[in-house]
DNA sequence: TCTTTCGATGAACAGCGTTAAGTCAAGGAT
DNA sequence: ATCCTTGACTTAACGCTGTTCATCGAAAGA
């Protein structure tokens, strides 16, 4: 019986290459800019045949940024599994260093960051999509939660500090610096890695004994 | 020679009409899903009507939130003007109040703030059209600006704070919280106001002596 | 060989932003 | 009073869009 098998593998093949096709004109021209048309030309195939695969357009943008976040969650992990290998790590450095990785990820895959954090998602879907408890972005934001937590029990942080609170307000400050960078390039921000360092500078100083 | 007079009247009243026919939609259903057609409905002209009075859609958005952050201008221009009344006001607070401004306007606005800063611009097109110098939301990062140099040239801030970095930093981290509650209100987030206080809070403990 | 299954498709729908050509009333000129 | 011009406005259309539905056709099972 390894016709369904052969067929099943084939299906998850063009799903695939929906999704690379997908990603590379969505990276390159941005959402609004590609249609579901041009996708189906590039892996010559009929557009409905894409709708065999993906609920909608939304759906398939969403799936991409789930394969980009997870390489971000990825990236958490290899740091973290450096901390394992040293000798002993000041969590604020730790947290440091995930925050400058949020921020640069954001940088380096700018359409990514765009359609995950700076689209208008469609009416009556929830916006909420990517912040599921399952999400890739979300898995990502445990990793933050985690170094904050570290942070708050071994005492390098100020009497008080709420983890949860604490979390949120730093993502809120590195998303607002990335989403910043990404959108507005042209912008004459001061020196990239010197806004970044500031940013993520004075909010740790805000936090630290 | 009147005439001309009442024509050019009525043709900036049938701006204005369109202005707050597109606002009104816009604000309610959000850029994408508000289509020219429905702005020229609801005014009861023909959708080119508005070709004439408005470059495109984009152009049309475009002067909807130039009014709307010309409020924002006139709410930091209220603040200034009340501590020109008040005895002597700490600059570290005045700067709290506005960055307060900032984020409230935006929690109060979330559809022009999703437009302005949130919405992927058209292909082409300067992404960088509402930071140019001599809009409404550059004039009030210049009213962000003016309170960070108060707090520097009057020694409350650390020593080797620069103004402009200090001044992006901190419109990043007010940005960051806006844009994240505006974007994502179902999250389940703390508390609204703990949440920007606490932003607000850490950076400016991050800036000060 | 006949039947069923199911991935893929062509044609179509309703809508979009935008443009070119045309209409028609009002104002100025003779 | 008639003609001409101006210009605000509209009608019709173009080339798109995301999405759906009925249909096709090849491969698998009976």
């Amino acid at each position: 019986m390894g016709v369904a098998e052969r067929k099943a593998r084939h299906k998850t093949e063009l799903r695939q290459e929906i999704l690379e096709a997908a990603r590379e004109l969505f990276v390159n021209e941005g959402y609004r800019h590609v249609s579901m048309r041009r996708i189906a030309e590039k892996i010559e195939y009929s557009p409905t045949t894409i709708y065999l695969y993906f609920r909608d357009k939304e759906d398939l943008m969403f799936q991409v940024c789930e394969d980009t976040f997870r390489q971000l969650s990825e990236q958490f992990e290899e740091l973290h599994a450096s901390k394992a290998g040293a000798e002993s790590v000041d969590p604020v450095e730790y947290l440091r260093k995930g925050l400058e990785i949020y921020v640069n990820f954001g940088l380096n895959h700018p359409n990514h960051y765009k359609v995950a954090f700076l689209t208008e998602p469609e009416r009556g879907q929830e916006s909420a999509k990517y912040c599921e408890a399952d999400t890739m972005a979300m898995r990502a934001f445990g990793y933050l939660r985690q170094a904050v937590e570290e942070c708050v029990v071994t005492g390098q942080f100020r009497d008080g500090v709420d983890t949860d609170l604490a979390s949120e307000a730093l993502w809120a400050a590195v998303h607002g610096v990335t989403a910043l960078l990404v959108q507005y390039p042209e912008f004459p921000w001061s020196a990239r890695d010197r806004l970044v360092a500031e940013v993520i500078n004075r909010m740790i100083t805000g936090f630290r004994k």
